[in-house]
RNA sequence: CGCAGGGUGGAGCAGCCCGGUAGCUCGUCAGGCUCAUAACCUGAAGGUCGUAGGUUCAAAUCCUACCCCUGCAC
């Protein structure tokens, strides 16, 4: 197998299956690129990105540009002499300048069959929409926003019970082979890449906070793609009475009632058609729980909104 | 120094403000009832109350420091 010398672009953990295969593959990677670690999350501590984390235990200089659109910084990138750039969930735009910069280009991992969902929440969309089947695909990195020519792609079915957080971890591992499998056919000479259609391009847009409330009176199957397409981030939620509830896992079940209303053993909610029983939730400042376990501790309100 | 909740028998919680014998639901074990049961009744086992100090006659409870978990925001 020819050996490349390669750039790990990514930032979250998403990516670092895909950096792990390429090392275990054999390859150079001269160079892994990152976001810089940011005051975040809890405490806003200081934290790197975990693909910056497991580039030091490979003991790969990581560099971490605010952005790429500086002369310097394009400089350096051309400077590494690469052979290609591995670009998965980076969250910066290449310029054309570091695009062009690798000899064979620059390659990215994206979670959809695309041209379905381009952009940046594509998982996340794939299931909340209802689809039933996503997937990854490898392909040569342009200009667009996702839009570039297809090496290689891995489908999966996605059922009722499928999670966002369960499909994030088979396609960041099947991905991570396919990108080492299309990498070994770009050396040898043997890629093909096929241009994506110009028909069924949706984006996925970034999910805000207010979205990812539960509403009620939607049909309960559109409620269990709801819950389903943002466990376990970030989560879709409801109120009852004072406390928030973060809604992990749902059923579609018979029943009905006014929208909300608690309506039926152990936990079963009415939706605007139908109901859906309340498998896993979390209550906030509390770890997850079966709704045995959180019925045990928690008095329930009539309905939740 | 972003805001906030939490760590109490195996599980989930209450008790803390206003220090004084460890409480509830579930599970486990034993026995009983029953045609029978995940139902019901009786009994039992099981806890250094996150850690380390401090105050006090006395600390789960008040004070200080630290560790760990989590929700929001980012």
């Amino acid at each position: 197998m020819t050996k490349l010398r390669l750039a790990f672009l990514g930032t979250p953990a998403f990516a670092v299956p895909t950096l792990r295969a390429l090392v275990a593959a054999g390859h150079e990677v001269a160079a892994v690129y990152s976001q810089p670690p940011r005051p975040s999350g809890r405490g806003h501590k200081l934290q790197p990105s975990p693909v910056q984390l497991a580039a030091e235990e490979f003991g790969i200089p990581v560099r971490v540009p605010v952005s790429l659109k500086g002369a310097d910084e394009q400089a350096a990138f051309a400077a590494l002499s690469l052979d290609a750039a591995v670009v998965v969930a980076y969250g910066l735009l290449l310029p054309k300048a570091v695009l062009d910069a690798p000899r064979l280009g620059c390659f990215n991992l994206h979670g959809s069959l695309l041209p379905r969902w381009r952009g940046a929440a594509p998982i996340h969309r794939a299931v909340m929409a209802g689809d039933n089947e996503t997937g990854v695909m490898v392909m040569r990195m342009e200009v667009g926003l996702d839009t570039g020519p297809v090496l290689s792609t891995w489908r999966t079915p996605i059922g009722d019970e499928t999670t966002t957080g369960q499909l994030q971890e088979v396609l960041a591992h099947e991905g991570a082979k396919l990108m080492v499998t299309s990498l070994e056919a770009l050396a040898d000479g043997r890629a093909r890449e096929v241009a994506q259609s110009g028909e069924g391009i949706t984006y996925a847009k970034k999910i805000v906070p207010e979205e990812a409330r539960i509403d009620w009176a939607r049909p309960a199957r559109e409620i269990v793609r709801h819950v389903h397409g943002l466990n376990p981030q970030p989560g879709a939620w409801t109120m009852a009475g004072d406390a928030r509830l973060k809604i992990l896992q749902v059923k579609a079940v018979a029943g009905k009632g006014s929208p909300g209303a608690i309506v039926g053993a152990p936990l079963v909610v009415a939706c605007g058609d139908g109901a859906v029983s309340i498998e896993v939730l979390q209550r906030a400042g509390r770890g997850a729980q079966g709704v045995a376990e959180f019925l045990r501790g928690f008095s329930l309100p009539p309905k939740f909104d």
